[in-house]
DNA sequence: CAGATGTCAGACCAACTGATATGC
DNA sequence: CGCATATCAGTTCGTCTGACATCT
């Protein structure tokens, strides 16, 4: 018997990013670089469209609202970021990143990088460039895609 | 060095991979391909090495001995694995794949490979062969890459 | 009032820590 | 006896569900 009938590859393309995923996660620990890799990733969203809506950011990042309170929280306590009020829906809030969140996010970053030289380290840079390439390529349209839906 | 200063880019490619992965996982349900993705990823690996050690799959899949039983004891409960003790050392336990795991794995790939499709429609054919060459050559030497060391 | 947004509290699930049993 | 392997129980962490408050 062969489940496999015609692919004799390894191992899919989704269990690779997921194991590939694994390793970032085991490594990108806290004491690492700095804060948690998905406060690292919301304030790096928060930075590329600043003024951005609660809930965009969190359908972005594909987080429940419920989760995403508790994920601003944590930022928020750390004075990483700020909520305000949208004066034309006062519902909402308007989330934006403070001058202390972009420096603790550079640091972060930076830190990050060092990691994934490490962690890519079979593939020269120009492989890497196509690796980030083919990602936000793929992501792009995804539900939490670089949609610039956060925009007034 | 300064990464935020002149570097325009979105997203770094940790955090794309992040977030690709976790388009997956919020697809990749148990209802959806028929058992966890994490218990895919496990039976793929023993296809691949039949007659794996549990520490070897354990290594592999970077997940701590602890953990290793309590995802071996779900597949055993389904009837998809089987321990058995490795005579040259009655303390381990070789892990095997029954005939109803392989089927049931031929099932789950079957539709994650229909959802991959979908994850990846911004991908042509080329593109994600290129994207999953990547993805192996990266894991390849890591902690859980293809390391033939499960054999004897 | 009905609907939307955000917030919190409690339940739930997955992962980690420590202790136990067996075999080398 | 010391060490290794596997197993389980208890804890902890992250996430999800439901109730409530505010605003339109």
């Amino acid at each position: 018997m062969n489940p496999a009938t015609k692919t004799p590859q390894t191992t899919g393309t989704m269990g690779l990013l997921s194991q590939l995923n694994r390793v970032v996660y085991r490594r990108a620990t806290e004491d690492v670089i700095g804060m948690k890799l998905k406060q690292l990733i919301t304030l790096e969203l928060l930075v590329k469209n600043e003024g951005c809506l609660q809930q965009e950011l969190g359908a972005t990042l594909m987080v429940d609202p419920n989760n995403c309170v508790l994920l601003l929280n944590e930022l928020d306590d750390r004075g990483y970021v700020e909520r305000r009020r949208d004066p034309k829906d006062r519902r909402r809030h308007i989330v934006v990143i403070t001058p202390a969140g972009g420096k603790a996010l550079a640091k972060a970053e930076a830190r990050l990088e060092a990691l994934e030289g490490e962690v890519l380290v079979n593939l020269d840079p120009s492989e890497r460039e196509q690796l980030r390439d083919l990602l936000a390529r793929a992501m792009d349209g995804q539900d939490g895609g670089p949609d610039p839906s956060c925009l007034d």
